[in-house]
DNA sequence: CCTGAGGTGTTCTTTTTTGTTCGTTTTTCT
DNA sequence: AGAAAAACGAACAAAAAAGAACACCTCAGG
């Protein structure tokens, strides 16, 4: 119980005594932004002070509205809407394929372009992967994308966010959102996408997502689309793209065979990502239990 | 506690080994900006003082605006960063004033009508009240009230996010807010003001952020501004409104009297909430000394 | 030499914060 | 599904810090 800093004051740690109240919720909210989510014995260990303590911090902090708590630690504020992905600790956790497709098509952006982003959690993770891109302009309709490009504020980058309303799955779509992007013009959009089959191509099972989706994907001149391999087969109400509409498609290996083939006869280019080399993310690795 | 300098009780060899007021003050504000945050005890150790010397110079040094007393020391002023304070760390300070003034203005929204709500802490407060009023249209360019606004979802609210670049302080503005803002008409808007003063209005230190508040203000029938005391007198860059154009300032009872007068000659109506009787929106207040 | 102001230290009480224990709830493992 | 483990939160205790009140020292300026 009560973990207790191993041997006093932890060695790693710069504070030699004991940190402010105040220092604790400053470096909970930098971790927080930094990883998008923290566990409480993590806090504990990291802050030298009690489990509890850690908990009446995030309490405070969760008040003001500046993280979600969640059971065994707390998030970045998220949507709380469970009927779709939500980014709760859980989404921290089995992102394996996630994460080994947003590190693969990080290297499709060029320097000196203007992309889309849309919204979604493998969207998300591949936003996180920019970091280093020189001298960008992102559209994005997700306001986690966006602010995961404004944590580290370059000024050879420039965010932008098309607004509208707001759908359960983080997505900013609506005429607001159609008229921003009927405006501007992209060399790249990155999306993802609930279903996709052969038929009815990439699919969003809301009707105005995909109404957004589709003036996204004619403002880009190419199209990529980020899937890992459980959307496939799946079709969501409406369609928004053909699958021949996609320059790119990456997804994961574990895609099926059929799959694959139809993918690739469809797509101009398709990519396997291999979860299992999948590097860590940024910051510290994490147990995936 | 009560740490005994070295020397013991009697001060009478002290006269050299003493530092001055003033010293003590340089040493402290030093310290701050190295390390962004002091201890109470740790100072009274360095200096060979007591810990009731060094609250008595940290409040000194608070009540000048130098540093912010913390329980157990004090912390750098969010001023150290940018021009712009960062958006997490001003909501954690002034909240009596701010939850007063939000509270006050909360009535003054119609159920049934179509309002904005620009960016700021204040506002944000704002935004937390107006969970029980039916019937609403938001239009915001601020994430975070966005976001307050949709935590609990009412299927009688539609939240529109205007989209644009993000500034530091949490406000979305630029062409895209702007086209966004042009096609929509509002019965009244709720915004906040870096800065009031008689000759120059409301103002907003970002160029750009004022012209997406005049934009803002254009697009609205009536006017409130939600502003606390220590906003008055202050002038920042650029003006987005004039007093005169104010239908209505809400700010709390510490504004002084010469800003009262001026106030109530040049505004339609101002309401002044009295942040001691302010209740709790969302958890624990912070007392700010 | 006296006196009063300003600044410090000390003691004591009150407030705030932190740790601990323990029963309850949630999650995870088998 | 059921058991074990982890996490939570309430209640209490202890510690740390803050603040008020007063005594004391130093240093002008009479």
């Amino acid at each position: 119980m009560t973990s207790v800093p191993l041997g006093g004051p932890s060695p790693g740690d710069s504070v030699s005594s004991r940190a402010l109240a105040r220092q604790r919720h400053e470096t909970i909210l930098a971790e927080i932004s930094a990883r998008g989510a923290v566990r409480v014995v993590e806090l504990a260990a990291m802050l030298g002070v009690s489990d509890m303590t850690i908990r009446r911090d995030l309490d405070v902090l969760d008040e003001a509205g500046l993280l979600e708590k969640v059971h065994g630690g707390a998030t970045a504020r998220a949507n709380r809407r469970a009927d779709e992905p939500g980014f709760e600790i859980k989404s921290l956790r089995n992102t394996n394929e996630k994460l080994a497709i947003a590190h693969a098509a990080a290297p499709l952006v060029m320097p000196g372009t203007a992309i889309g982003i849309g919204a979604g959690t493998t969207t998300w993770q591949f936003a996180s992967q920019l970091t280093d891109v020189e001298n960008l302009i992102v559209v994005t309709n997700s306001i986690r994308v966006a602010e995961v490009l404004n944590q580290s504020p370059r000024n050879d980058r420039t965010v932008i966010l098309t607004g509208g309303v707001r759908t359960p799955s983080d997505a900013l779509v609506g005429p607001v959102a159609d008229q921003a992007l009927r405006t501007l013009h992209l060399d790249a959009l990155f999306i993802g996408a609930h279903g996709v089959s052969e038929r009815a191509g990439f699919t969003s099972p809301n009707l105005v997502e995909a109404e957004t989706n589709r003036t996204f994907v004619a403002a880009a001149q190419q199209l990529v689309v980020l899937v890992d391999h459980t959307k496939w087969d799946l079709t969501a109400l409406s369609s928004f793209a053909t699958l021949a509409e996609a320059h790119t498609v990456v997804t994961d290996t574990a895609m099926g065979a059929s799959a694959r083939s139809v993918l690739e006869e469809q797509v101009g280019r398709v990519w396997f990502a291999d979860p299992r080399v999948a590097v860590e993310p940024r910051g510290t690795a994490h147990r995936t239990t």
